[in-house]
DNA sequence: CCCTTACCCTGATAGC
DNA sequence: TGCTATCAGGGTAAGG
């Protein structure tokens, strides 16, 4: 599942591959994959011709800013990779595996291929002058990326201190903080000794103060190991990263806590499933 | 406004 | 062996 440190790493493999060649055309393999424009033609004849000249990250989202041959904004692609969405640099004549979705032709016989097996994933083609959050409506509420410098400890307490959630739903959700998925965040309240279910408005100084330090651990950490840490993702040339990295709590329910052996539980919240420590995870 | 729940989908796995 | 049921989850929309 890609969360920040997965996509920041097939963000910087897409900056090493894609720039500054021109498209050539595409192919959409799935329509629903197509979230702006909804017209097949429309969205293939805005972005051919032009090239990427940069891609960034926004939370989860990834965006290719797209120019023309003088360098003038032809307006953005938008990605987002949702479960199990993959961005692939490839030959056009590997063969097209069943859960291809859409296809961007490049010169030398080399293709963007966007892989999705459950298809949850979307493109977005942003016209030019637009601001991607006008296309793109999951922009708009963004919180502040995690490693920008508004995102203090001082900045999190004034967000959680008026909020009657369970912290664990509140860094779910990507109002508060950009980028974080349900494995950074079950490890993160772990390293922080905060039970998943606490109020926001409830957690003390010092817990809020261990939670800034513990997010911004582990979604390192994970960018450090190219996104590998918890999961078999794939970067953009396809090579697959070591299983590095071991997870305190996550999906490991039943089995004994790393540090004081009680049995991991999993609960419900939001609809996902929290995993944590019932006695590292009960501090104040 | 605030919060919760259902939904989209496919493949892996558990249970019978 | 083979079938069916269940589960996983990001973001969004609808409902309470």
């Amino acid at each position: 599942v890609p969360e920040l440190p997965e996509v920041e790493t097939v963000c910087r493999g897409l900056n090493q591959l894609t720039l500054g060649k021109p498209i050539q055309g595409g192919e959409v393999l799935l329509h629903r994959t197509l979230a702006y424009p909804l017209c097949v033609d429309e969205f293939l004849d805005g972005i051919t011709g032009t090239a990427i000249a940069f891609w960034n990250r926004r939370g989860k989202y990834l965006l290719a800013q797209l120019v023309n041959a003088d360098g003038i904004s032809q307006g953005m692609l938008g990605v987002h990779l949702r479960m199990t969405g993959q961005l692939l640099w490839l030959e056009q004549k590997e063969p097209i595996s069943k859960h291809t979705r859409l296809r961007l032709f490049f010169p030398d016989n080399q293709e963007l291929r966007f892989v999705d097996t459950r298809t949850f994933g979307k493109v977005w083609g942003i016209p030019p002058h637009t601001p991607p959050e006008k296309i793109i409506t999951g922009l708009q509420k963004m919180g502040l990326e995690p490693f920008s410098d508004g995102f203090s400890v001082e900045h999190l307490k004034e967000r959680l201190k008026t909020r009657k959630r369970a912290i664990k739903t509140l860094l779910l959700e990507q109002e508060l903080v950009a980028g974080i998925g349900n494995i950074y965040a079950d490890e993160a309240l772990f390293k922080s000794g905060i039970q998943p279910t606490m109020m926001a408005c409830e957690l003390t100084s010092t817990q809020i103060e261990r939670l800034h330090q513990a997010i911004l651990e582990v979604l390192q950490k994970g960018i450090d190991e190219g996104g590998t840490t918890f999961s078999s993702f794939r970067g953009v040339t396809g090579v697959n990263g070591n299983y590095s990295g071991v997870a305190w709590v996550y999906g490991r329910f039943g089995q004994a806590c790393r540090v004081c052996g009680t049995s991991i539980e999993r609960i419900k919240l939001a609809g996902r499933s929290s995993h944590f420590c019932p006695k590292c995870q009960n501090s104040k």
